[in-house]
DNA sequence: CCCTCCCT
């Protein structure tokens, strides 16, 4: 129950302060809405499942580079990146143009995924856009996890936790897809080596042993970041860096595999270094280094076998299918607040929909989970059971 | 942009007005809550439960015991209780230690929950600790309710409102679980009736029939004490260090039943008097009176089997949120015997039932519970999947 | 007097 911070510092990118920081100025934004507010529906009720919410649009791989970052928040700390109102993660949304999702903290978990993204029109060339407003936003939202003041109770973690008092150790923590996650290791681990030694920074991949929050999946694995803010700062810009190229070349997988298609025209090391970067861009340190560039001498061997066995997943855990006649998917699948949105949100399960089969009235629905499947499956099991009768 | 705290005045309680406005600024518009904290699933859904959130840890249920208290405050004294910028409410906080939210005013209702909590390690022994900071922090918050001017001319009310006047009558009314009701009852009404007359205050649990706030919930119970100030003041602590007292021994469930161990280790009455109890402790007056003790003369039979076949799940609060059709709403909630009733007196969840939304012809049920949310939730969903071909 | 902030 000790709270050793001694001060917030709003400091944060200077112009929210002037414009947009709630806390200390009036509040002018806290006005919307206006009348009830009210249906926090994740996706408004009767909608028929999803589809976009809005974010990236994909719909065009080849002439457009999408860049996804997914950095953990613990929960304690979502309040102070969201702001009142919202305040703060939409003047990141609006200053950045990023799209950014906070994630809803599941249940069991300490954190939050804090899913942040943009998708850019590609050079006619091919090459990488320049900025990357994904990445800018994520250093904003990283900044806002560093800087806001811990909610009560956080404090009596172990060693996680996200700030450890001023320009003390700080723990940042990305979720990065398997596919991913080779480019910042490296043929033999050189380039995370590498990067730890450049910036002084402890980075790696936490082992699966570990406890990985429920908010991870098994496709993916947490990259960690410890060391002094500064330290971080530095590493988080040339991890993302590094990120950003593997999605950008995995978008080329698209067109054909990237072996062979030798080419050699990636964008070069400072081709991220932001002009673009604002009133913040002095806190970063970027540097010429030797990571974000493939004409680095080891980057040619790292990215080698990443995305092999694209179906890597579901090793140790639970999978049941069930069959389901097609005229109930929409019943199962298709509320948004539905069965399937209770087993993935509330229990943690994995559920998947394969698509009709043309001369099967069936589809299969795949549940997948290291421990709850079992449970989760009688649920969904007893659900489509109940709706046997009902008129389709 | 750190606004000048300088000093922390330790005696908010009487001159927090002269010296620590943290800001000259005035806030011009408070005219959110419009639009704000309407339908809160996930805030001060539960009974205080951890989720996230950053309320207290329940993260060791065995080595921890939580206390909460929820008190009714007036929306008009809202105000007087966070303070500018919530510099009072900030002041409760540190000087108590507790977790103290005070929750958005529900639509229609006059008064909003503050709740008020603690996570205080166990002694080793098991027994509750001697001081509780939420009880402290309690009886602050409600020395603020009392004290404070209500807003803008909200007194037309009839008879309640909190205060009538300097040492006049007040009404002070406390949300407790129908779980925790039993121990101020007590078997056949004794224990009530005794703190009635031990404090000349009219202390009642108030029947359903009355209009009960929103924001109290189905399992939920309103305390009412109703008297000269300083008598309440004094209800108020017998009251709260009995809650405290049941609270505590629920959190002993998981590690057996209550009565097959059957000792008599729990703190004696003057245990939570306080030398603790700084600044303020003259404005209580404890006495070493029977309610406080589990050694007092009918302490024994009230407690009797609160939660019998508890079994200790899980640790931290589970909420879940299942998906009901409008038109069998009332047979899940509206029946005096039924489900919701058996789940929140029996298995002591707490379930609450959305506002119908329109456009959905669905409602949500939320069943939140710290252990046994899971259970009950398929209990319920076998409830509903039961019902679900009933012609509605 | 509006906080420990909940936004797409």
């Amino acid at each position: 129950m000790e709270r050793s911070r001694s001060k917030r510092n709003y400091h944060y990118v200077q112009d929210y302060d002037q414009d947009s920081i709630p806390r200390s100025k009036p509040r002018f934004n806290n006005n919307y809405g206006g009348g009830g507010g009210n249906n926090r529906y994740r996706g408004g009720v009767g909608g028929g499942g999803g589809g976009g919410n809005g974010r990236p649009s994909k719909s065009h791989p080849e002439t457009m580079a999408t860049t996804t970052y997914r950095v953990l928040c613990h929960d304690a700390k979502a309040g102070g990146v969201i702001g009142k109102s919202g305040s703060i993660i939409k003047s990141i949304r609006q200053h950045t143009g990023a799209w950014i999702n906070v994630h809803e903290l599941l249940p069991g978990d300490a954190e939050r995924i804090i899913e942040i993204s943009d998708n850019r029109r590609r050079d006619p060339d091919g090459r990488m856009p320049s900025f990357s407003p994904a990445q800018e936003a994520l250093f904003s939202v990283h900044d806002r996890i560093l800087e806001s003041e811990p909610q009560f109770g956080a404090e009596d973690e172990e060693d996680y936790g996200g700030v450890r008092g001023g320009g003390g150790r700080v723990v940042t923590r990305l979720v990065v897809s398997k596919l991913h996650v080779g480019c910042l290791l490296g043929k033999g681990g050189k380039i995370i080596e590498q990067m730890r030694i450049e910036t002084k920074t402890h980075i790696r991949i936490l082992p699966r042993e570990t406890n990985l929050p429920r908010c991870v999946s098994l496709s993916e694995e947490i990259v960690q970041i410890v060391g002094e803010a500064a330290a971080v700062r530095n590493a988080l810009a040339i991890v993302s860096s590094r990120l950003r190229e593997s999605q950008h070349r995995d978008r080329s997988h698209l067109q054909g595999r990237v072996h062979s298609s030798p080419d050699r025209s990636f964008s070069p090391a400072d081709d991220y270094i932001p002009q673009q970067r604002r009133q913040t861009s002095d806190r970063f340190h970027y540097r010429n280094n030797s990571f974000s560039s493939r004409q680095s001498n080891y980057a040619e061997e790292e990215e080698a076998p990443v995305g092999e066995n694209v179906q890597p997943f579901y090793t140790e855990e639970l999978v049941f299918r069930i069959l389901c006649p097609v005229e109930k998917i929409v019943k199962v699948v298709g509320e948004a607040e539905g069965i399937v949105d209770l087993l993935q949100n509330e229990i943690g399960v994995d559920v998947r929909v394969s698509e009709p089969v043309a001369g099967s009235d069936e589809q299969i629905i795949t549940i997948s989970s290291e421990e709850q499947a079992e449970r989760a499956q009688s649920l969904l099991q007893g659900f489509i059971l109940s709706i046997q009768d009902d008129e389709s």
